[in-house]
RNA sequence: GCCCCGUUAGCUCAAUUGGUUAGAGCAUCUGACUCUUAAUCAGAGGGUUCCAGGUUCGAGUCCUGGACGGGGUACCA
């Protein structure tokens, strides 16, 4: 940003150049004409979508078809002598468009000379059916809007390049195959999340994003600064201890849809800056989560028009509830063979896998061991139940064996995509685990941050609680049937592009 | 962070084992066309082959370093 590269400060090459020209001349036309370039509001247009749906209504040789008046982008454009045919794109569709000499009039008929592939006009016009059986709007009048200065990708193959397509997403949304699809699908997916959980009495709430702990994962935070106070802050890398302060707020059944930050590795699974929902439940525990995970995940399913059953990353998925219950040891005994009540078993089988065992508590090696053998197999959705209690600081333990606290997480395609516990809410016990650090984990890697204030909350009392996080980038992934994270978020994060 | 691969015209892609002046389609410009639809036809212009070095008579091609991206891997219990 503060030194310009050198390819900045030289200029465009000539081809460049040549085709900007050619949309400044047609932009100073029109200007000359008495045409604001830059257009105005147009009233009373209708969606592609509801057009055509009207369409289809219209005998193929009728001349008396209604009048219809609509807006979008000029995606293909082809020159007929005097005639005009041009493919206008809305947030709903794409529809042919004629324009004649003729038919619409000597003043308009220069603006057509104007217009270029990318320009915005709205159209009014006779609804039918061209010569060859194409549904047409026989513009009678046409109103210029908004002129484009760049030159558009390849009008077939669109933007295929995927850095280019991530930099400029306003252009993949244009063009791209099903990109903005996806995209609606993942705000439909957000909706259908909102429906079920506030059909639910849930209440939406915003907790903060700026922290002096982060705490509620293992996780690295970004930092950050406030001078007014001058204090060091993190950014958030979870919803849940604010969420639960809630709880003891008595907002029995609160939930939040946010944004967190882990920084962290970027992969085809792993933005630093991602989307998360976490739902709370008083008197509820992992099992009435189970029951809430599956609801949201069927609504979001349809809300987002997936089939029910599909093949995703190598992997065969059915989203036909209720999706199997699995208990973690019995998995991890299934796949690997060794006995998960032993730990010498359990250390005996992770050596194998080059685990390193040496000096590290039981919980995390066999912790380790499921990572690595048992979570690819598990095609899903499958509820993995009942873990380790020592990586789990958070969660409330079984009353009947202390060793397994009660927590599920959702895997789908060998991916977490839910995890949930019955909530820890004895202050003393939730104290204690976050003094004491887990054999073998670095403060970064413990979930097991102290945080004063969230215990004297406890203190207060938290009533017994289900609670419930979802990863909402990898569901859009999934049900979208998207390989990579970078294509359910709009903007991803990139290095900066600095030429030469 | 590490490994592999990629980067050629605005876009999508070519270019034999290192060999003439780096080609094509779309887009752009000029011309023809009142039923086209990735319109068609005739012509024209358009290149820092990602950047910086090196090897060579000769580099888009080989070597070294760098930038950016993609995939994998690590971290993400």
């Amino acid at each position: 940003m503060s030194s310009p590269s050198p390819i900045d400060t030289d200029q465009p090459s000539s081809t460049v150049t040549a085709l900007l020209q050619a949309r400044r001349d047609k932009l100073a036309k029109l200007q000359e004409l008495g045409i604001d370039p830059w257009g105005s509001r147009f009233d009373s247009s209708q969606a592609v979508a509801s057009v055509r749906k009207e369409g289809e209504s219209i005998a193929q040789d009728a001349d008396d078809g209604p009048t219809v008046r609509v807006a979008g982008r000029i995606m293909l454009l082809r020159n007929a002598g005097r005639l005009v045919f041009l493919d206008l794109v809305d947030r709903t569709g794409r529809l042919q468009v004629m324009i004649g000499k003729k038919q619409v009039g000597p003043d308009a008929w220069p603006v057509v000379g104007c217009l270029d592939l990318g320009d915005i006009i709205g159209v009014e016009g006779r609804l039918g059916y061209s010569n060859s059986g194409e549904m047409t709007i026989f513009a009678s009048s046409l109103t210029f809007l908004t002129k484009s200065l760049e030159t558009p990708p390849d009008k077939y193959h669109g933007l295929v390049d995927p850095e280019l397509r991530q930099r400029m997403r306003y252009l993949d949304l244009i063009h791209g195959e099903g990109v903005r699809d996806r995209f609606v699908a993942r705000s439909r997916i957000i909706e259908a999340i909102r429906r079920v959980l506030t059909d639910r009495g849930y209440l939406e709430v915003e907790g903060p994003t700026l922290q002096e702990t982060a705490g509620g994962a293992a996780a690295r935070p970004f930092t950050t600064h406030h001078n007014a106070l001058d204090m060091p802050l993190v950014m958030r890398i979870a919803l849940e201890l604010h969420l639960k302060r809630l709880l003891v707020g008595g907002m029995e059944r609160v939930f939040e849809l946010g944004r967190v930050y882990r920084n962290e590795g970027i992969s085809p699974r792993h933005n630093p800056e991602f989307t998360m929902m976490e739902a709370y439940e008083a008197y509820g525990d992992y099992a009435s989560m189970m029951d809430l995970t599956e609801a949201v995940l069927v609504a979001a399913a349809e809300a987002a028009g997936t089939p029910e059953t599909f093949t995703w990353m190598g992997h065969d998925v059915s989203l036909k509830p209720p999706f199997p219950r699995k208990r973690y040891d019995d998995l991890l005994a299934e796949v690997t063979g060794c006995d998960p009540e032993d730990p010498a078993s359990v250390a005996t089988e992770a050596s194998k896998h080059d685990i390193e065992t040496a000096g590290r508590h039981p919980d995390v090696i066999k912790s380790e061991l499921f990572e690595e053998t048992v979570e690819k197999t598990l095609s899903g959705p499958i509820f993995v139940i009942d873990y380790p209690a020592a990586v789990c600081p958070l969660t409330k333990r079984k009353s009947d064996a202390p060793d397994i606290a009660e927590r599920f997480e959702l895997y789908v395609a060998g991916m977490e995509l839910a995890n949930a516990y019955t909530e820890l809410n004895d202050p003393d016990l939730q104290e204690e685990l976050f003094r004491t650090q887990l054999a073998g984990l670095s403060d970064d890697e413990s979930m097991a941050r102290m945080d004063h204030d969230f215990i004297k909350s406890l203190r207060h009392g938290m009533p017994p609680a289900g609670g419930l996080g979802i990863g909402i980038d990898r569901l859009v992934m999934f049900l979208t049937q998207a390989s990579s994270i970078r294509d359910v978020i709009l903007f991803p994060i990139h290095r900066p592009h600095t030429s030469g």
